[in-house]
DNA sequence: ATGAAAGCGCTAACAC
DNA sequence: GTGTTAGCGCTTTCAT
């Protein structure tokens, strides 16, 4: 009476489960047989590899991944983890960047067969050890940050940002910072901005540092004083009030002599937000503070944010293009995980600036 | 002089990584002690216990997940997509709402012991058919969506809405969609509005169809119009569309008789957005109508947007929760994956009012 | 052209 | 207490 005796299985599998031994019994043919049928290797006659086929199909057979994966000794998953604001929990998917880089590397990765696994901002790499991760993707990883260490020293390849040149095991990816910068404060110069004021996070990543630094340096060249304001944690509302600071004079460590109203020649007339804020937020914090936009300040924002188009004006974006960095990170990834050789290691992405009314002077 | 003929393995691997058995000859013991007194399991002297520990450590020992998977039959893995908006690719994200529910996800399903693959919205189960996932969470999935059917077809158990109630290898969580409704449109009510207007996706989302029922019943029930107008796409600006024939008269099929300015009795006084939308965006929107917000016209939004607290009057947001979602899912599945047994099938969740002053009439 | 058998790395019966 | 052994389901030499 003892119907299948379950050896060490689930407390009640619903269904059995067909596998490749079952198929191969029910056509009178062989594991191996059946086997090659279904990928198309070896050499076998068409008639018994169509059998094969349609025994399995009538069956509903699905291979075991998980076998498959042992065998192959890879799993074709990889990690995905957000370095930066380890505090901001599982928050940063609401960042229109982090939001499209994340479903982009995700969307491109199945389509090259790896799996995404989504891993909560800020974790560290014991939390997930026993993962069989084929590598690990960390954006923007902070100076200080862990993770990129305790992952390497585990042996899984790590593809991150060019804050990781050099390391080996580690590969990257990443906007081309400088060009960037430049692409928004020359729009903003051609336009005939001698003021432009610079809202930057102050984080460690590799991107805002790099973008403080060409900041400083375009200024240099173009021998104009420096003005940024670093906002001090993410969030619209900090940014929004950084936008403020910036409006309201010059620098934050800056000459702010004199009493009261000294308008003219201290008024910024362009302001770039790199710093991820809601663009209808960022333009009403301007007129709050009686400018017009873009008749007496030129707005761009470092954003993927779509509704920089539904404003009015619309708000000029310098866009990152995170689904052209997922690309070319996955890419690269799935290069040297199968052709293992020794690839370049890493790759630049251009930017792109959709100028819009915001950042565009009126009358000729 | 072949130093080690790999066999079957990759192209070359970095590391050729330490097995069980290589910590098990390396201390002198067996496989079986070593794996017992890793998993501490079995009955064993503390003195080797502690050596096997020791060695496996130094040896910088990390169990091979896969093995572990194949051997347990079940993988710990859970896929996750989003139904709605197949055509969204894998925009979904950008919306607060589905960037909670996402990471939130991930985060508790790790927690418990489970990684979560992020499937491109609007995928097909034929797409990720070889991945071992013991389970599948569909987001709200459209009405005459496939993947549900799929992936039980696959014999893979489903966690999505309340749509899916009665299949079997189906279970569900959902928000009280009904008290949501009536939490906001009572809100309106005691504020004194007696025309509330509710704009809301035309999508065949359990929650959506739900929103809209609740609605009529509730107008119903207070003897006022049923005024609602249905946004065909998603996105902010058919959204603000739709705000704006909201609030320039009545429901879309709806009399508007008369010529000009026929205000007064006929301008809606409250207005419920369901559909995701930035909030700045639609407070402007009302605003180019010539409405004072909260003087001439009420307002709330469903949404996890957090601009609605930077804006100026903040917006009054009806929050689903993703997180209490999240959660309540996850224990739910884990449930079931564990215990097997025959779960409750379902859960509902409260939804939360935040009362900001877009909605509050002013003095008294 | 097809099948038998080994083995991926691990855990769990079952001896000793 | 500790070791031996048998698989989990699949792919892949290697015989036949």
């Amino acid at each position: 009476m003892t119907t299948g005796s379950r050896h060490g299985g689930q407390p009640s599998s619903p269904t059995p489960r067909v596998r490749l031994v079952d198929v191969a019994r029910e056509a009178g043919l062989s594991k191996t047989t059946v086997s090659a049928a279904l990928n198309d290797t070896g050499r076998l006659s068409p008639a018994v590899r169509e059998k094969a086929r349609e025994t399995a199909r009538r069956m509903g057979y699905r291979p075991n991944a998980t076998a498959r994966q042992l065998r192959a000794g890879r799993a074709k998953l990889i990690g995905y983890v957000v370095g930066e604001a380890v505090d901001a929990r599982s928050v940063f998917l609401e960042s229109p960047y982090f939001a499209r880089l994340t479903g982009a590397t995700a969307a491109t990765a199945l389509r090259r067969g790896y799996a995404m696994v989504l891993l909560p901002a800020g974790s560290l790499q014991s939390e997930w050890a026993d993962l069989p991760l084929d590598a690990v993707v960390v954006t923007d990883p902070d100076a200080d940050d862990r993770i990129v260490d305790d992952v390497l020293a585990a042996g899984i390849p790590v593809f991150s940002d060019r804050s990781v040149e050099g390391r080996p095991g580690a590969y990257w990816v990443d906007v081309d910072t400088e060009a960037a910068v430049r692409s928004a404060l020359d729009h903003f110069h051609e336009q005939g901005a001698r003021r432009p004021v610079l809202v930057v996070p102050d984080s460690t990543t590799r991107f805002h540092t790099e973008v403080f630094a060409a900041h400083r340096e375009w200024c240099a060249e173009h021998g104009l004083p420096e003005r940024a304001v670093r906002v001090p944690e993410a969030g619209n509302g900090p940014v929004v009030r950084a936008v403020e600071t910036a409006l309201a004079g010059g620098p934050a460590g800056d000459r702010r002599e004199g009493g009261g109203g000294s308008d003219g020649e201290d008024r910024p007339d362009a302001l770039l937000v790199v710093a991820e804020a809601s663009p209808p937020l960022v333009l009403e914090a301007a007129r709050r503070h009686g400018y017009s936009v873009p008749d007496d300040l030129l707005l761009a924002c470092v954003s993927e944010d779509v509704t920089a188009e539904h404003t009015e004006p619309p708000v000029t974006t310098l866009s990152l293009r995170p689904e052209a960095i997922a690309e070319a990170g996955i890419e690269h990834l799935v290069r040297v995980l199968e052709q293992g050789g020794r690839e370049p290691a890493g790759t630049l992405v251009p930017t792109r600036l959709d100028v819009r009314a915001s950042s565009v002077r009126r009358h000729g």
